[in-house]
DNA sequence: TTGGTGCCTGCAAACGTTTGCCGCATCCCG
DNA sequence: CGGGATGCGGCAAACGTTTGCAGGCACCAA
């Protein structure tokens, strides 16, 4: 139904490929047939067909974002970053909520490896499995993961320093006098807030007056944080800090606090992660760790851009972006 | 480089056709055969070429969500349903932020239809030329709007009752006795906030005690709101409430009032519109008018698929969700 | 005039599927 | 034993592009 190349070659008297080198800005065509036939092409409200065009040059121009839950707001900076660079690039980008169900994250890539995309940004692998993986890596697709794997990985990254990001909440609580301090955390397997974790432990333990944490894991939304906030209010009431491995947990946690009747700052100081818009808007506003959120989605792109096509010979690429702790009013120095 | 049906083909000593037929579960091959192909194709790690398969069929098994901004919380929310409703049908949704630019949101047209996608999912095409609509309506693709057109209109629309939302907001307000009421809504042609403002505005001027509110238009988001808010606070200081057409702007205006040295709900009384995650988590939380996001993600697919491939001889559907007030804290009667 | 050299354009083969059509067995029933 | 179903599988044409190759033509120098 739709007009093809060959009813503009038929109307415009040239051959097809004499077309598609016309509107391709190819060169080696007269000037006055590529303007007659842009003339054909426009009257006829030609629309090339990208799919076909994607059979014979193999690239879809098409990239692929799985994200936990574009409902978390990091998420949606991210995949804003990214949509504008690839929007840049003329390219589409496909978008994929995993829940980081390992089933759903796997059809999710069967999906797009059949898709043929060019690259796929992808949250994390590591609920996949060793098997999975290494298949992956072996597909001829460019990827980029949103954390930071081992360097031995066969993927490229980017992220932000999340190590410094926790040593940097628990040098603060620290330094604020605390010294019965929880973190509370999302999924053991996740990356990201497993190095979170590590840093901020780490920075504890390592003290000059050392604090070992009560450590609580649980779901990465406002539902987990306000679960493992109850679950700290009941298993420790004696914690006058608490680090939340992301913004999102921390609301929860506040919410339970709030609830118990908990003041913040001045019974419990609460740290945040990721600086989302609503850590300025809350009451009291929350100290948190900035990320660049919206930064990291671009930068995954460009990367993604540089490697796809390219065919595995270019070594995997690692951005670490900086981080900083944003001091607003949910904590306070430790009574005492 | 990948494997094609051909390998499969050539390595179970059948045709492709044979391959296609027993790969896609067709009826008239027999099962051994069957079988057959099946494991060599799952041995050799066959994947089908679905940009093949889709020049072939003339469906391409993605839809489009086009939105002003992923990082406004609504419209993650329908995406999130979208997504969810998409993937359950085995389609694939591209995601596309247009900031409501006429030639961004152009372009990403453009390109939707090259890539031959089944259906769009688009926040409002107002911001497209008389002629650019109609040009769409001509194509034949599936077309869903996220807000409700006239009902002349050739697409098929899914949206809450703005109207009645608007209503319930004045109703409420003038309940509670204030007189002096403000109406933050807005860019002029946006549809959904149109009709909530519409509704708005017509429940206060036809009420017993009628009256005239003031209103403000301008961009909706947080900063919007803050704008917006400290116009009011400039222009008109003795309005008492206010009815932000989002729960983003609400939050805008909030921190204007807040920062003037206004409290709310005490000095002034604040509805928004959406009832996003962070109306209950804020303080005071916000008095706003509920609409299932995620239900209008999820039913506008299921309509961009009921049209898909059935080219234009099913009229436009239209689906209106019913909105209520949820109280909360941000509201209080008028001082006397 | 001839041979060489550039432009421009056409021809046809890909790309990896699906699908209508036809042929070949096999089987069943009379 | 004959003939019509019926079940299975192959052939080849599509789908709408891009692109390597070659041909044609004009121009120029010898």
């Amino acid at each position: 139904m739709p007009v093809t190349i060959k009813d503009v070659a038929r109307e415009s008297g040239v051959n097809v490929s004499t077309v598609s080198r016309a509107l391709n800005g190819e060169y080696g065509v007269h000037t006055e047939t590529r303007e007659m036939v842009a003339a054909v092409a426009r009257r006829l409200g030609y629309r090339p067909n990208r799919v076909a065009r994607g059979l014979v040059t193999g690239r879809s121009h098409t990239l692929a974002l799985v994200v936990s839950d574009i409902r978390n707001h990091f998420f949606a900076e991210v995949a804003r970053g990214a949509e504008d660079a690839a929007c840049r690039a003329a390219h589409d980008l496909i978008l994929c909520n995993s829940d980081l169900d390992p089933d759903k994250q796997t059809r999710y890539l069967q999906s797009l490896l059949e898709k043929r995309v060019d690259g796929i940004l992808i949250n994390s692998v590591a609920v996949l499995s060793k098997t999975q993986q290494e298949q992956l890596a072996a597909m001829d697709v460019a990827i980029v993961l949103l954390n930071r794997t081992a360097p031995r990985g066969a993927f490229s990254s980017v992220c932000a320093d999340n190590r410094r990001g926790g040593k940097l909440a628990a040098e603060y609580l620290l330094g604020l006098g605390h010294r019965h301090i929880a973190h509370l955390t999302g999924p053991r397997h996740h990356g990201n807030m497993t190095d979170r974790a590590r840093g901020f432990i780490r920075a504890l333990v390592t003290a000059p007056r050392p604090v070992d944490p009560i450590v609580i894991y649980g779901r990465n939304d406002f539902t987990g944080g306000y679960e493992m906030g109850r679950e700290l209010l009941a298993r420790h009431p004696g914690a006058t800090a608490v680090f939340a491995a992301s913004d999102a947990m921390a609301f929860g946690a506040m919410r339970a606090f709030t609830e118990a009747g908990r003041h913040i700052p001045d019974d419990v100081s609460v740290v945040g992660f990721d600086d989302t818009e609503l850590a300025a808007i809350v009451n009291p506003s929350l100290t948190t760790i900035y990320q660049p959120k919206y930064e990291i989605g671009e930068a995954a792109v460009e990367i993604l851009l540089r490697h796809a096509g390219r065919n595995k010979n270019l070594p995997p690429e690692h951005r670490v972006f900086d981080v900083r702790l944003v001091e607003r009013q949910s904590c306070k120095p430790a009574a005492r």
